[in-house]
This record gives C-alpha cells, structure tokens and sequence, in this order.
DNA sequence: AGTATCTCCTGCGTGC
DNA sequence: TGCACGCAGGAGATAC
C-alpha cells in the first residue's frame, strides 16, 4: 500500500518526465474508481500544459492552467512514466499523454481516484479533501507541541489518532507502528495520555522513519519509473510491522500482534511503555 | 465534536 | 488440483 514515502518518490520519479509538457490526450479505460472520474473534464485540459506536480498528504496535484488534477493511489495504486505506444495492461485505468511518453496509472482494487477541481472553484487548497488535512509531518509545523495539544482529552488510541489525517497527514498503518515502536510508546494507550516528552520523541521518530524511507526510494526510483510499472515496497528494515510472534530486536520478546480499528497493530509489551 | 463502524475492491492465503 | 471463503487495507461516509 502506497504510504506517502511512496507516494513522495512516485512524484519525484514521474514528474521531470512531464512537468513543462503539454497534455496531448488523456485515454480513460476504467472511469470507475473510489469516486466516478470526471471524464469529460479532465478531457478538456488536453492541450494545457501541465505546470507544476505536487503532493499534500498522499494526494498528487497536477496543475494546470484551468485546473488541478487530484490523484490518489489508495490501496493498491501506481502512477508509471510509458512510452504512450505501450498497451494497456489489466487494471491500468487510465493515461495522461504527453507526446511520445504517458503518465499511466494502475491500480487493481480501485480505491484510488481521479477527480479535478477546477480554477474557478478556488485554490485548491480549499477542496473538500485536502482542506481539512492536518500538517505535513516532514515540515516544521509538525512539532511535538503541536501533537501534544492536540492530543488533549482524547480517548481513542494513540496508533488510531496518529493515523487521522485530521492529527498529520501521510502516517499510515506500517509507519505507525514503526515510529511508536521507536519511540517507546504502547499503540493502545490513549491519545491523552501522551506526555510532553514522549511527544518529542514520538514526532522525532515519524520525521526520521519517513525521511529514510523517502531516501531509501530514490534509489529505487529507476527501477519503476522506467518499465515495469510495481513501485513495491522500499528496501526498508521493518522492526516490527508485519514481525508479529517474532522476537522483538531490542529484547528478543515475542512481538504481540492485535487489532486497532480492523488494523493490523504490532508491538513489544517489554520495550513500549 | 469525537469516536467507532461501514464501505468500496481484488488478490491472495487457507482449508477442505 | 480446484473451489469457496474470508480477510487486508486508506480514508471518506455514516451513525451515534
């Protein structure tokens, strides 16, 4: 599943090859995705040139002239640069052309979306899904201070309230798990619990988890920008995601795996407080 | 307002 | 070997 390290790396990666270039044609093969691509409209910025690729949270924007394309990979999704010639695979949905090369995404369970918003209705800022999104967890509005006010008087668990879009954006279930494991922290507390102090050292450890991730995928940018298509996961070492009842590497403890909210939740009884 | 639950979809693992 | 079943998971929608 895309988490935004992902998703920050599939922006790096396809955006030198289309940023500046005119859209040339937009080929939709599967409208139906988490939400009913408008086709018509995305149709009618062809001949617009796309001026800009940028992310908040997991969403890509894609700007041009008279409107901004938003673009989600939910669960399953991948955006690749082809060569436009290339036929379609199963479950690649739709095209952005640009000349020889096409923007082309897939996505097999189709949670991901394509929606645009046009530049009459505002900056896209205030779109219904992006204007209610908490910081962006590698910029300086994120603190410690922050995440400890906001957590006040608040029941639900720490692992569920990390992963609100509305406390940060981008922290999804695999780095959840990570950063409280780093940080010491049990997921099951509840969020008011959290003190000052392991707040910093909680907003430390998604900062870090999420910059090496990024790091770690631009090596590996090559590989999916260019042809196959599977971005995949990151050559990242896991501590305890996905290592349920394996020993946990700090103390050797069997690692204890349970359900937050229908996630997949994994921690350390002797290491997280 | 805050919290928990439901929902979309497909591929994959499991068990018979 | 084949098939039915069930589950995972981002995040908005809905219910309370």
């Amino acid at each position: 599943m895309p988490e935004l390290p992902e998703v920050e790396t599939t922006r790096r990666g396809v955006s030198p090859h289309i940023e500046a270039r005119v859209l040339t044609g937009v080929d939709i093969r599967q409208a139906k995705l988490r939400w009913p691509i408008p086709v018509a409209e995305v149709q009618a910025l062809v001949g617009e040139r796309l001026e800009s690729v940028t992310r908040r949270g997991k969403y890509l924007l894609l700007r041009f002239h008279s409107g901004t394309l938003i673009v989600h990979l939910g669960m399953s999704g991948s955006l690749r640069i082809i060569n436009s010639q290339e036929p379609p695979l199963y479950h690649d949905h739709f095209d952005l052309v640009f000349g020889e090369v096409a923007l082309r995404f897939c996505d097999p369970r189709k949670f991901g979306c394509l929606l645009l918003m046009s530049a009459t209705e505002g900056a896209i800022e205030q779109h219904k899904l992006l204007e209610k999104l908490g910081p962006e967890p590698l910029l300086e509005e994120f603190t410690a201070d922050y995440l400890f006010k906001k957590s006040r008087k608040r029941t639900q668990s720490l692992k569920q309230f990390l992963m609100d879009n509305h406390t940060v954006v981008g922290v999804g279930n695999i780095y959840a798990n990570e950063s409280l494991f780093m940080a010491g922290i049990k997921p099951t507390r509840k969020a008011g619990s959290l003190t000052q102090k392991e707040s910093l050292r909680l907003v430390e450890k998604i900062k870090f988890v999420l910059a090496r991730s990024i790091e770690q995928g631009g090596t590996t940018l090559r590989d999916f920008v260019g042809g196959d298509g599977k971005p995949g996961y990151f050559a990242q070492q896991l501590l305890v995601y996905g290592r349920g009842d394996k020993p946990c590497v700090n103390c050797d403890h069997i690692l204890k795996e349970i359900r937050l909210g229908a996630r997949s939740t994994v921690y350390c009884t002797k290491c997280q407080k």
